[in-house]
DNA sequence: TGGGCGCCGG
DNA sequence: TTCACACACTCCC
DNA sequence: GAGTGTGTGTCTCCGGCGCCCACA
């Protein structure tokens, strides 16, 4: 018996969302039960046993935001039967806990600010506030008394309200994290693709395809989560630090996320000016970034031989471009601190440029002024920034990027193959990109990209945004531009998908009769070129792309 | 009382 | 509740 | 020029509604 992968129940049903619910957890039951502990599987299969009221209550709550909830609220109709009945057998199977413990947050976020006057009257009086005082100024006065927890007819004996809160929370965060991969999409993915405001690629991946190998992994990244949401709280940094695992973690995939973790950290203990503590970081962290910051770190504090010591061994290992370009940068900047000559910058080719005096318009970005500028009746300007060629690349390219490999795609809602931005990306699917790409040589690219525009239009994609690419852009995109430069570009991106898909120019000028095309980045006044975006310069005109820089001075009219 | 914001839900 | 870009500010040559 | 932090638009759908708050 074959559970079905879970797909969104229609809409009529008025307990959809417990349907889409249930077949999750049949889905998990059965492919992912080897990642669940004994308990967890046991407590499953309870949830399965209530009463179907029960179930579609829970399931409510679980899907709205926090774990605390007030019953004079709520309100579901749908349930087919009174409240009370169906929260009996939750409170019955300690699904719900009739008796939550709150803090003075949790006191905040539950009740009005009518109601906390009445419940903290005695206590504002005393501070001098009046009854007409705001909830962030009360909240501020109360605050500074360190009230403990407490049920809530400790804080408030008279009310009637009764409040509920869901216990197993962490089950379900883990139920989600093994279904989708993430903790970033929620039980909403199902009625978004039912009302069809999200569209996905309908990937036939294989059943033995998933996020995790091993509980262990699962653990990992629910750890790494609740250090990420420390880290954002108003926690000791030093503390969050000591509950980052320390030891490298085995999946590629965990460690880039631990990385990141320590790279946030460290840049956060940086401006707080805790230098060493963000060093610690830093030095853990596997993000190349990481490793700059720790060099400009060093660099402010005056340790300068120990800065180039660290910079050249750093860059003797593969170092991606804008971490090695910024280390380079330091190097020379430190060695004419210590008055060393200074190693010679790679000569940079020559940019094209052109200066533009435009009057200045209201409500006229400087990128569309320029674009209306220079068209004329034998020329048209599209605003495109990483659009247009992001746009063609995963046009073209879009039967590799969902390609169904193990761990790319493993439930119905993916906008894009889970490991894209991983190293082995490209390296995995090379054959296929291959033959994507081979288009471009035979010369039948065009039908092929334009054909998939048809077929795949508005299907999410991390390459195709669908609104900046209109039929007539295409069409002169695919008029204008050779097929060897779209190739080139598509090579780089294919470098590194992750780096490259940003920093390609503002417009794109077309000369549609003499078939003729070029890329131009528009900076005004007080603007440069970010390091990406001069890296493609680079790459353009050594490839031989026609690129121009347009350098904007606004004109005061007389 | 109206604007603004966040949450909910199909 | 992100990402990519523009913009504003500081420091130093 | 280089480094850094911040603002802005736009990707996550959009109407209804409860609530907060500033104002009259
Ligand atoms: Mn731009
Ligand atoms: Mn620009």
């Amino acid at each position: 018996m074959t559970t079905p992968l879970p797909i969104a129940a229609p809409l009529d049903d008025p307990l959809y969302y417990l349907a889409n619910f249930r077949s999750v957890l049949a889905w998990i039951l059965s492919h992912h039960r080897d990642l669940l502990s004994r308990s967890e599987t046991d407590r499953l299969q309870q949830f399965d046993s209530l009463p179907r009221a029960a179930q579609a209550l829970l399931v409510r709550l679980v899907m709205r935001k926090g774990t605390l909830f007030r019953l004079d609220k709520l309100n579901y109709p749908e349930l087919g039967v009174p409240l009370d009945q169906a929260l009996e057998p939750l409170f019955k199977a300690a699904w719900l806990d009739p008796q939550p413990v709150l803090a003075l947050e949790d006191l905040f976020r539950l009740l009005t600010r009518r109601e906390l006057v009445v419940v903290f009257a005695r206590r504002l009086e005393q501070s001098g506030l009046p009854s007409s005082v705001s909830k962030g100024a009360m909240r501020d006065a109360l605050t500074t008394q360190t009230l403990p927890p407490a049920p809530l007819h400790s804080w408030w004996p008279d009310t009637s309200t009764q409040l509920v809160e869901v216990t197993d929370t962490p089950l379900f965060e883990r139920v989600r994290l093994l279904f989708f991969g993430n903790l970033r999409q929620s039980w909403s993915e199902f009625v978004l693709t039912e009302l069809g405001h999200q569209r996905y690629e309908k990937v036939e991946f294989k059943r033995t395809s998933r996020a995790f190998q091993s509980r262990a992994e699962v653990d990992a990244y629910l750890h790494l989560q609740r250090c990420r949401e420390a880290l954002e709280q108003e926690v000791s940094l030093a503390e969050v630090l000591a509950a980052i695992p320390s030891e490298t973690a085995v999946n590629p995939w965990l460690e880039s996320r631990r990385g990141r973790l320590l790279y946030a950290l460290g840049h956060k203990a940086e401006r707080g000016g805790q230098l060493d503590l963000a060093i610690q970081a830093y030095i853990q962290s596997s993000h190349s970034e990481a490793r700059v910051r720790w060099l400009r770190v060093l660099e402010r504090q005056g340790q300068l031989t120990e800065a180039v010591e660290l910079a050249e061994r750093s860059l003797a290992s593969p170092v991606p471009a804008a971490q090695r370009e910024a280390i380079e940068r330091l190097l020379r900047r430190v060695a004419r601190k210590l008055g060393r000559s200074a190693p010679v910058a790679d000569p940079r080719p020559v940019i094209p440029v052109m200066d533009l005096g435009l009057p200045p318009l209201k409500d006229v970005s400087v990128e569309q002024a320029v674009a209306r500028y220079l068209t004329e009746p034998d020329t048209v300007l599209f605003y495109v920034e990483n659009t247009l060629i992001n746009g063609l690349f995963g046009l073209l390219c879009w039967s590799a990027i969902y390609a169904p490999l193990p761990g790319a795609f493993f439930h119905p809602f993916h906008a894009g193959p889970a490991d894209l931005y991983r190293d082995d990306f490209v390296t995995r699917r090379q054959a296929l990109f291959d033959a994507c790409l081979a288009a471009l040589d035979r010369g039948d690219y065009r039908e092929y990209i334009v054909q998939t525009y048809e077929q795949k239009q508005g299907i999410a994609s991390p390459f195709v945004h669908w609104p900046s690419l209109d039929r007539t852009l295409l069409e002169l995109a695919l008029q204008c531009i050779p097929a060897d430069h779209l190739k080139r570009m598509f090579r780089r991106l294919l470098e590194d998908p992750g780096q490259h898909r940003s920093g390609l120019p503002d417009l794109v000028q077309f000369w549609p009769e003499e078939g003729r095309y070029r890329l131009i980045e528009v900076k005004g006044p007080g603007d440069r070129l970010q390091d990406n975006q001069r890296r493609w310069f680079d790459y353009c005109l050594a490839q031989d792309i026609p690129v121009l820089l347009c350098q904007v001075q606004w004109m005061e009219p007389e």
